[in-house]
RNA sequence: GGGUUGGUAGCUCAGUCGGUAGAGCAGCGGCCUUUUAAGCCGUUGGUCCUGGGUUCGAGUCCCAGCCAACCCA
């Protein structure tokens, strides 16, 4: 059923009005030659510009008006007098709509209160919109709105666009970043036969002509080792990853991950190419390295240091500091206990590993807002990584914390065939539909060591530019349908 | 999954103790040829999220549900 109201039936009517005139409302003949702010930025008195954008504002003045003309790069007034366009243009444009894209030709001068502005000498509808925009002062403030209606959002909240926009400055960056580190770009696929490289829930689709299950990849890991077995050297991928679960301030089902892999390298090579690549991000796109996160009244809440070197500490040794010194001496029901009695929810199911897990995560994480490389996880959590040489019960992996969260792991990968066998199959505890024998075979042919790393590229994201939620920095982010 | 808060005009929001549904912006009409959240005068616009209930009477109180944000799991 279609919606309609007062206002939509009056721009209906305008529009009908415009055509019985012979003026087409969705005309696709204008060229603009620059955009509002190079029109700005290179003025000159009595300049001749096209400039084409959408109507954000109107001001009425009888026998002249001004309207804000926006485009992607930004707004220009413009300045129409009765005089110069003749009473039948001049009609037609006092009666335009706050929401409709024109093109303008006129040429630049400044009003008397300084404002650079066009004075119009011909426009061109080009496209009539039929709903109003948002408010023009307060913008849309409705979250849910904002979120389903992203386009709203985009056109009148200039704040949520600079954020979008510098999240796409963000990516760029990094794919320069590996680029110019001799790092092949790849893509590998998203449906998958079998879901490997994390633990997590996928999502499951049907292939009709195949006649099987396949699976929303949850990682990038396995596709991009065998590109390590085939000869790629370095080697990285920006891509969607889905997984099966709820939805907070931190989850997306469907979020972005860049996952990059180094022959030759370890999860040292990681730890230094972490730090220079978060590092020359936010000094090429935010401009700086220390970096302001504010409440909604715009009170500076915390500001995070990015400048190296970061902090390193084990896992085992931050652990203790918080949970006990003896926390790996006692016995794992002791471990239980302390860590309900620390205020760590501990389900029932959980093995011991995930009972310091859970300690870690509640306890210490959330902590960490500063940028942290928490290295030597216990062997457990990381099933595709190499043993500690000095610590065997724990494997040589980063996590590295920035903001209260994980943003980015990393490890010396296991490239021994037989060991990663039997970590894998420990891990799928019988279940042998789980096992991605394929992977196997490929180790198996060999794959140099290498250091990977992952990282979140929306939490990233969120810790560059200041933002509280994922769905802030995801341009449509997941709601459930209406 | 649990808790808290919210859903009122296109948008941003008021709505008192249960008693005729309000403002600003936007729209429409009028005045104004350098305004800029333009101004002034007039004016249109409502499934008060949905469905029940209590009541002479419900936007308001009660119950159930939907959607969202936040917190917790």
């Amino acid at each position: 059923m279609e919606e309609t109201n007062s206002l939509i039936e009056q721009r209906k009517a305008k529009l009908a009005a415009l055509r019985a005139k012979g003026i087409d409302p969705f005309a696709n003949n204008f060229r603009p030659t620059e955009k509002c702010a190079a029109a700005r930025a290179h003025y000159e008195e009595g300049r001749e510009v096209a400039l084409a954008g959408r109507i954000t504002a109107h001001r009425d003045m009888g026998k002249s008006q001004f309207i804000d003309l926006k485009d992607q790069s930004g707004r220009i007034q413009v300045y129409a007098q009765k005089q110069t366009l003749g009473d039948q243009q001049y009609d037609i444009f006092k009666h335009l709509d706050l929401g409709d894209f024109i093109g303008v030709r006129g040429t630049m001068f400044t009003t008397k209160t300084g404002e650079i502005s066009v004075k119009l000498t011909s426009f061109t509808i080009v496209a009539k919109a039929l709903r109003p925009p948002p408010e023009k002062w307060h913008g849309l403030a409705d979250t849910e709105l904002r979120y389903r209606q992203r386009y709203l959002d985009l056109m009148a909240n200039d704040d949520v666009r600079q954020v979008f926009l510098a999240r796409s400055r963000i990516v760029r960056e990094i794919r320069n970043f590996f680029d110019e580190r001799g790092y092949v770009e790849v893509e590998t696929p998203m449906m998958q036969a079998i879901p490997g490289g994390a633990a997590a829930q996928p999502f499951v689709t049907y292939h009709n002509a195949l006649g099987c299950n396949f699976y929303l990849r949850i990682a990038l890991e396995l596709y991009l080792k065998r590109l390590l077995v085939g000869g790629i050297d370095r080697v990285f991928e920006i891509g969607r990853n889905f997984r099966n679960e709820g939805l907070s301030r931190k989850h997306n089902p469907e979020f972005t991950m860049l996952e990059a892999y180094e022959a030759y390298g370890d999860y040292e090579t990681m730890m230094e190419l972490v730090q220079s690549l978060v590092c020359r991000v936010a000094q090429n796109i935010i401009g700086s390295l220390k970096i302001e996160h504010k409440d909604a009244g715009g009170n500076v809440t915390r500001v995070i240091d990015l400048t190296p070197p970061w902090k390193r500490v084990k896992y085992k040794d931050i652990v203790r500091e918080k949970a006990g010194a003896d926390w790996f001496d006692i016995s794992p029901a002791e471990r239980r206990e302390r860590a309900v009695k620390l205020g760590a929810e501990i389900g029932k199911e959980y093995e011991d590993f995930e009972v310091t897990g859970a300690v870690f995560e509640k306890l210490i994480e959330p902590t960490l807002i500063q940028p942290t490389f928490v290295t030597h996880l216990l062997k457990e959590i990381v099933p595709l990584a190499k043993l500690s040489p000095d610590d065997p019960s724990t494997v040589e992996v980063f996590e590295c914390c920035i903001n209260g969260q994980e943003i980015a792991p990393a490890y010396s990968e296991q490239n021994d065939p037989i060991a990663q066998r039997d970590r894998l199959e420990h891990q799928a505890g019988g279940e042998q539909q789980k096992l991605d024998e394929d992977f196997l075979v490929a180790l198996e042919h060999g794959m140099p060591p290498a250091g990977g790393m992952g990282l979140g590229i929306d939490r990233l994201c969120m810790t560059l530019l200041g933002q509280e939620s994922i769905r802030d920095v995801i341009l449509f982010p997941q709601l459930k349908p209406k």
